[in-house]
RNA sequence: ACCUCCGUAGCUCAAUUGGCAGAGCAGGCGGCUCUUAACCGCUUGGUUGUAGGUUCGAGUCCUACCGGGGGUACCA
């Protein structure tokens, strides 16, 4: 930071030390503010309806407001200087005049204000010639001098890299970049309410667990000294959330940070937020009808409108959305199907008849994952739940009771991105060992992505876990959906960056 | 991890074929009582990401490294 002098910082400072030699305090605790900017333009607009309309000249208004906020822009002509402020309701006009505050006062905001700084400013507020609203400053003070400019007014901070790293700039200069985040957590909270209105409680499961699981991921593993014992970040909340549908909570949530210890990319980040949910005496044809409700609720709520433009689409979230089984939807988009190349040999061959571009797989399961991806995913534009997934990669999952090999689960695409993964809960204990059995010789093939067995969670299955429907809904990626953003940098506050040396 | 593009003043961007590193904003000084990207005049500010190399001469070409974007791989 103190390498950071750079020429306008030391002028900057030369003029905080200014302020201190006029016996004044640059960074004062106390700050007389009676409206906010939006509040004092609110104000004082309710008073001019309030005026009789054939009134000949705007009157004084009359209306002291004391206001505060950081300094964004001072345009001074002489003996009359406007300066405009900015706080998180938004922004308003000051005006400072000589012949009202005096010249002393009036040559000290030339002198030691600069852009950046907070100010506090009382006065009467009255509408310009040009029309906008404004405070005729009487009194004012600095509220909090900064030492380094801000970023250019016009073009705002463009730099990827600095808008990641110092995204109080960001934040400070680019409105589009602090809608996002209004976006964002306009979803948690619309998600929240309709959350409780639905009867689901709110929870908090522990993030540093000693054996992770719920979901095909590796962990972060950390050390926790006390109980000398390797310890894991969640990787998802699935196995602790259902423990409380063993305990009689019935419908439970909890929307928090995930960890998992692989790539980043456009849409993964190692730490990312989750919603999760579990319905007790229900399943994932009741989940989804939940579902699609919640998204357009959410949607209504945040944009207050179901039709978005997004990722390049028109996509329309009024309920009832799209259900189509992925056997279906890869039969259609690819020739092959998954019911007739049943195995793994047979789907091999098939894949290869058609030529289609699709990597090495260990399991038939992930071969069908392989053309989801590939062949049905790109088409699914409109919100669409894809139904019924091979029960290899749906480990806790329960099987169809019709077709072992597949699980009630689906997925929710949009403008063709996953966005949601929910399933009927498997609750026989049995089952759910021999598929964690399974598991983990994946992870002794080398699967490192395939769970660990977790006794604890099937000691709690084997005291009876009623019928479940369970939900997860990744946060940032609705977020991306919504506001229409192509990276999950755009809309985590601070994504993971390289430290730099 | 690999491929590819990018990194120039505090910020946003220029710089022809390898030939004197420039502008706007911000800053400084001066002027200006209705501006809002205020305006007008003058003006400070650079180890061109870092370290090497090629060359008479490198922002520009080459190599390595650092950081970032995009893609692939991996991955819900």
């Amino acid at each position: 930071m103190t390498e950071d002098l750079n020429e306008l910082t030391a002028e900057r400072l030369r003029k905080l030390e200014q302020v201190r030699a006029q016996g004044l305090d640059p960074y004062p605790a106390h700050v007389d503010r009676t409206h906010s900017t939006a509040d004092a333009v609110a104000v004082f607009e309710a008073w001019e309806r309030e005026q009789p309309a054939d009134t000949p000249a705007p009157p004084a208004s009359g209306i002291e407001a004391a206001v505060a906020g950081r300094l964004m822009s001072l345009r001074p002509h002489g003996k009359l200087t406007f300066a405009t402020i900015q706080d998180a309701a938004g922004s308003l006009q000051l005006a400072f005049r000589r012949d009202y505050i005096g010249v002393d006062a009036y040559r000290w905001l030339q002198e030691v204000f600069d852009r950046g700084d907070f100010i506090g400013a009382r006065g009467t507020l009255f509408r310009t010639r040009t029309g906008e609203v404004t405070v005729q400053v009487d009194q004012y003070a600095m509220l909090a001098k900064a030492l380094n400019p801000l970023p250019e007014k016009w073009h705002g901070l463009k730099d990827t890299d600095a808008r990641y790293r110092q995204r109080y700039l960001d934040l400070l200069t680019n409105p589009e970049s602090r809608q996002v985040f209004l976006i964002r957590t306009g979803i948690v909270s619309a998600m929240r309410r309709f959350l409780d209105e639905h009867g689901f409680i709110e929870v908090e499961t522990p993030v540093l667990q000693p054996l992770y699981g719920g979901a095909a991921a590796r962990p972060f593993t950390t050390h926790y000294n006390a109980l000398d014992q390797e310890m894991y970040l969640r990787i998802s909340d699935e196995l602790y959330l259902k423990r409380l549908i063993v305990g009689g909570l019935d419908r439970v949530y909890e929307i928090g940070r995930d960890f998992r210890n692989e790539g980043l990319d456009t849409t993964h980040n190692p730490e990312f937020t989750m919603m999760e949910c579990y319905w007790a005496y229900a399943d994932y044809r009741d989940m989804m009808a939940l579902t699609e409700r919640m998204i357009a609720n959410i949607a209504q709520a945040v944009l207050g409108t179901m039709q978005l433009e997004t990722h390049g689409h028109q996509v329309d979230l009024t309920p009832p959305w799209r259900r189509l089984s992925l056997r279906d939807g890869i039969l259609e988009t690819s020739g092959i199907d998954i019911y007739v190349a049943s195995d793994y040999a047979s789907l091999t061959e098939a894949i290869q008849a058609k030529g289609l571009r699709i990597g090495h797989k260990p399991t038939w399961g992930q071969l069908v994952n392989e053309l989801l991806d590939e062949c049905l995913q790109p088409t699914l534009i409109q919100p669409t739940f894809v139904l019924d997934y091979p029960t290899e990669i749906s480990p806790l999952a329960k099987k169809k009771p019709d077709a072992p090999q597949l699980t009630e689960r689906f997925e929710i695409f949009i403008a063709t991105r996953e966005t949601g993964n929910a399933f009927s809960e498997l609750n026989d204990p049995l089952d759910q060992r021999e598929r964690f059995m399974q598991q983990v010789k994946m992870h002794a093939a080398g699967d490192e992505e395939a769970m660990p067995l977790d006794e604890d969670y099937i000691l709690a299955l084997m005291h009876g876990m009623p019928p479940t429907a369970g939900l997860g809904v990744g946060i940032d990626r609705l977020t991306m959906l919504l506001a229409d953003r192509p990276s999950i940098r755009e809309v985590i506050l601070f994504p993971q960056l390289r430290t730099l040396k």
